[in-house]
DNA sequence: ACCTGAACACCGTTCAAGT
DNA sequence: ACCTGAACACCGTTCAAGT
């Protein structure tokens, strides 16, 4: 019944198992393409169990809580983003709106990643070499370290967070009908207000409700934070 | 049997009934209460409903839906804002870095506000106060109208993003010694990467990982966003 | 009109037991 | 070593039934 010792080669066995292993890899696979097609919310243990076909308690043995696999999911993020060419101080002003613009597009790619990057310090490989090239756009900008290391802080917060509000707002299934809609009543109600209380708000309402969906009001952010830190480069 | 007419005065009761009728201030101080003591995620509907001595289905009597709640603990946080005094041209800046400091006050005092408020467009009575109050600023500093009204949209969301941040550090109840050795662990992994690939987050580690905790970090951001904001003020 | 108990359809995480 | 079923201690929301 033993196996004979002059056989070395193992005897053959189905060349996959009808069922892969679990690994942390596959784990972060099936969490990303629950976040992307149905949104931070509709990522749970149990979800991605399922579509692995096991159950939550079998994830532990490779993730070990939901937050890790946020990290995870944020690194996965990370690697998506095409960081362009080397830091040119003739044009880091550009450079850095550039960054700034590809970091949202990631984001917008992969909607509730923002939900689950915001209030996370990023330590993964892919996270960290987006912020070194961020550092050495900021640096091609003469900024003093510390401002380079604190802008470094403040613009993936931002940018974070204008893709996190998207997607809050994307989550209720509008149609851009929808939220044409809710724009409109949001410019009345501020043109309706008593002008003795709210002279401002009533007066800009249109202005207030502007560039929603648009880039424009994002836009208009890349040029405060450009100019301001422009303001702080060592001459 | 029935009440003689010259009975003008009620007949006495009870001056207050043993159990207070559920009403949705009752619920928003109820909630506000669990809040502030206990961070964002101990505010359950359930929670809520024990500490007033009922089930969780009596407050849909009052309040529509969670999200409806949130709006209403955001709006009992603005009214604690102290706004200041009359928008000044000759120093609007420093108005504007007080309001901002203002309102990170604020959501440090209501812990877990900034959760419930980050996605959400402010329409209650007390945040649209508030909302005036700025937009007086940013047009005491001659801005254009659509510059005061993004101005207004990325100041707000740019605090609530520092305050939310923050408050996802402080609810692993950490000591000030843990985050000190945190701080000391990030420094150390940073300066430990390889150089060839990270040369300016290895150089720049000390710098990155400074003023964590103080609120360095954040004036840097105001002084940022103000330079910023004044290189668009019409001449 | 307001309140309630009970239920529905979910969560993240742990743990003893299996292979 | 890895995986599993079952359980623990929770969620937000709905609804028929009571007062």
């Amino acid at each position: 019944m033993s196996q004979s010792p002059w056989q070395p080669i193992s005897p053959p066995k189905p060349p996959r198992p009808a069922k892969e292993p679990l690994t942390r890899d596959r784990i972060v696979d099936a969490a990303m393409r629950l976040i992307v097609e149905h949104g931070y919310d509709a990522v749970s243990m149990r979800k991605i169990a399922q579509e692995l076909g096991t159950g939550p308690a079998s994830l532990y043995a490779h993730v070990a809580s939901k937050s890790e696999l946020n990290q995870l999911l944020v690194d996965r993020a990370a690697a998506q983003m095409k960081l362009g060419g080397r830091p040119d101080p003739g044009r880091w002003q550009e450079q850095l709106k550039d960054y700034m613009r590809e970091m949202l597009r990631v984001m917008r790619a992969n909607p509730g990643v923002a939900r689950a990057a915001i209030g996370q310090v990023p330590l993964g490989e892919q996270a960290l070499l987006g912020n070194e090239k961020l550092l050495g756009i900021l640096k091609a900008g003469n900024l003093p370290d510390q401002a380079a290391a604190w802008a470094a802080d403040l613009i993936p917060l931002y940018v974070t967070a204008v893709a996190f509000e998207e997607t809050v707002q994307n989550a209720s299934a509008w149609t851009p009908e929808d939220v044409a809609r809710f724009v409109g009543e949001m410019r009345a109600y501020f043109e309706g207000l008593p002008a003795e209380r709210f002279p401002l708000t009533v007066a800009l309402a249109s202005a207030l409700t502007a560039g929603t969906g648009h880039d424009e009001r994002f836009e208009f952010a890349l040029s405060v934070i450009t100019a301001g830190l422009a303001a702080m480069a060592e001459d």
